[in-house]
DNA sequence: TCTAACACTTT
DNA sequence: GAAAGTGTTAG
């Protein structure tokens, strides 16, 4: 019952222009791009909706592209007809397949096994299609995401919306230098179980609760050339990621407890390309290695002390030279007193560390398997197993964070990144990680700009979350429907083909920007609201599918009521109240910990 | 599980 | 100095 609408929203996110918010559709079956310019978001006046062509909508990008006003930032999708479908087919019919590629030894339906947290597929997964077949996507840091990956990475989501950490970068090469390109990110579920953290390892727990409304992330910059999309890193570092099913600010919802695989589509944006038409031009790129859980706090110590020790903002969770020495004490047996971390700080003992007993020393050592550069021409295989135990996994945890500037790595002055190190030299060209970290996709092996030394000069973009300063729900509340070109279905190979059952035919989530273009034109204007969840369907889908399975369709959620903001805290001009959490660093809880540690 | 307050950090 | 991004903590 798919009926091949899908919602955009297209939001201006320059903050600092005129605000102009733009609510808009795609109607891939007439090519009609329709544009409601709410020309502040102050204006309520959602209902004049004016209808705008094509060039219209590239006149608007092709004003942010040159470095003025109107650069666009919050396009995102919501696939109503999706989960419509879904729910038409009893909510299990996305036709999922059975494991293919699943390991035999792991459990079909077994929520008490322990399956790998990640689906690892072989290699990056790419599609492409006519026209595109030469662009290359490497991921930035993907050294890093892959120690996060073996340990079984997490993502915070919160209703603000959080940042993911590592973020995500890429350098994309390829691209035709004058020619037009959008570049967006969406995050898919990449199996339809939930999970649960239990016995310091992850495991199926049940059946995934129906999925959020899927969000495109459209690069800022987009659509921008070729020339300039390669100049440089490609960053969506300002993504944010929440559980807020309501969430105004266009960032990507996504359910707790739920494994999710971002991906990156290159869309060709240029005036014989219509985006959106049959013959648009696309390509898709995710990396196996940035799937994550979401997850509401951390689970995994592991992942939090890898949090701690990469991200710069967790700087003052990191511990002190004395700490380390004190961890690695309590390694060998030794006992040492416990302080607390408030007295401790700045420098503080990291908590929990999971990696008491590896000396930071282990991070230096190139050859060793957790060399932190990723220059080093070793082969990078994907983690030997994600569903080990982390227990299994603490001789592999020994990254450590030295001090470094920009963790955003793609800043001008990135190249202090710790991954840089290494190269003094520094290069002008910034250090990606090949898309082929694993075995590499036939035709779509990258070339080897793993070795390419560092970028000391390249500015990095940030993608824009949201446009609107303050966000109104009136601006947000609303969007039209359209169908997607089944030409664009990305990430065909993310999500092996299904039944017909659902919109998903090809990509559930490439889908969203395709598969739709067959289906019935798009009620413009349509209510979003009240559209129901449909549920995931996929039954005996097995959690150690080595590659994605096809996400369910993406709900409409009803539109967000109205949400009162809270009001500022009550510290202001008065006496602040009792702590009640949050910066008590205590050592205790660190210490008391009785976390085996595997030397061996 | 989830949220909000918190101290601390980077930008 | 302000704003925003961190993990921690209590509830």
């Amino acid at each position: 019952m798919y009926d091949g609408t899908f919602l955009f929203r297209l939001q201006d996110c320059e903050r600092s222009s005129t605000s102009t918010l733009y609510v808009s559709t795609l109607d891939f079956s007439t090519l009609k791009f329709s544009i409601s310019p709410v020309l502040h978001p102050s204006s309520s006046d959602i209902g004049n909706r004016e209808r705008l062509n094509l060039g219209s909508l590239r006149r608007i990008f092709r004003s942010g592209s040159d470095g003025t006003s109107g650069g666009c930032a919050g396009f995102f999708w919501e696939n109503r007809a999706a989960y419509l479908g879904n729910m038409a087919n009893g909510g299990d019919a996305f036709g999922l397949p059975d494991r293919p590629d699943s390991d035999p030894d792991s459990p079909k339906d077994n929520k008490n096994e322990n399956p790998p947290i990640r689906s690892r597929p072989a290699s990056p997964q790419s599609t492409c299609n006519q026209g595109m077949e030469g662009v290359k996507v490497f991921l930035h840091e993907a050294e890093l995401w892959s120690k996060f990956d073996e340990v079984g990475t997490e993502m915070i989501i919160t209703k603000a919306g959080r940042r993911m950490f590592p973020g995500y970068k890429v350098k994309v090469t390829g691209l035709n230098p004058k020619t037009k390109y959008i570049l967006l990110m969406d995050v898919v579920p990449a199996d339809d179980h939930r999970y649960k953290f239990a016995d310091n390892k992850w495991s199926v727990t049940g059946k995934a609760e129906p999925a959020m409304p899927g969000r495109l992330y459209v690069h800022p910059d987009s659509p921008a050339t070729g020339v300039h999309w390669s100049r440089q890193l490609v960053s969506f570092q300002k993504l944010k990621l929440t559980n807020n099913h309501l969430d105004p600010f266009g960032h990507i919802i996504l359910n707790s407890m739920h494994k999710y695989q971002p991906r990156l589509h290159v869309v060709k944006a240029d005036e014989n390309n219509g985006f959106g038409s049959k013959n648009t031009a696309f390509c898709t790129r995710s990396f196996p290695e940035t799937a994550f859980i979401a997850v509401t706090s951390y689970q995994n110590h592991k992942i939090t002390q890898l949090k701690i020790e990469n991200n710069p903002f967790a700087k003052g969770f990191r511990g002190s030279d004395d700490m380390e020495l004190h961890r690695m004490a309590k390694l060998q047996g030794k006992d040492y007193p416990v302080v607390p971390r408030t007295a401790a700080r700045p420098r503080v003992c990291s908590s929990g560390s999971p990696y008491q007993g590896e000396p930071r020393a282990l991070q230096g050592s190139p050859g060793g398997p957790r060399s932190p550069y990723p220059c080093e021409g070793r082969p990078r295989g994907p983690p030997a197993h994600y569903a080990a135990p982390q227990h299994l996994q603490h001789g592999q945890q020994a990254y450590h964070g030295t001090k470094r500037k920009a963790e955003d790595g793609c800043a001008p002055d990135d190249r202090q990144h710790l991954y840089k190190k290494p190269y003094p030299g520094g290069s002008p060209e910034p250090y990606y990680h090949p898309a082929s970290y694993a075995p590499p996709l036939s035709g779509h092996a990258p070339p080897g700009p793993s070795d390419a030394p560092y970028s000391a000069d390249v500015g990095q973009r940030q993608a824009c979350m949201f446009a609107s300063p303050e966000p109104r729900l009136e601006d947000l509340g609303w969007a039209y429907a359209c169908p997607l070109p089944p030409s664009m279905t990305p990430a065909l190979h993310d999500y092996p083909p299904y039944s017909p059952h659902g919109p998903y035919s090809s990509s559930p989530q490439g889908s969203r920007l395709s598969g739709a273009a067959h289906h019935g034109s798009p009620s413009l204007g349509e209510p979003l609201a009240h559209a129901p969840y449909q549920t995931q369907g996929s039954a005996g889908q097995d959690p150690h599918s080595r590659r994605l399975t096809p996400p369910p369709p993406q709900g409409v959620l009803p539109l967000p009521p109205l949400r009162p903001v809270p009001p500022a805290l009550p510290h202001a001009g008065g006496p602040r109240p009792p702590r009640q959490g949050g910066g008590a660093r205590v050592e205790l809880r660190l210490l008391s910990r009785p976390k085996p540690v595997d030397l061996g």
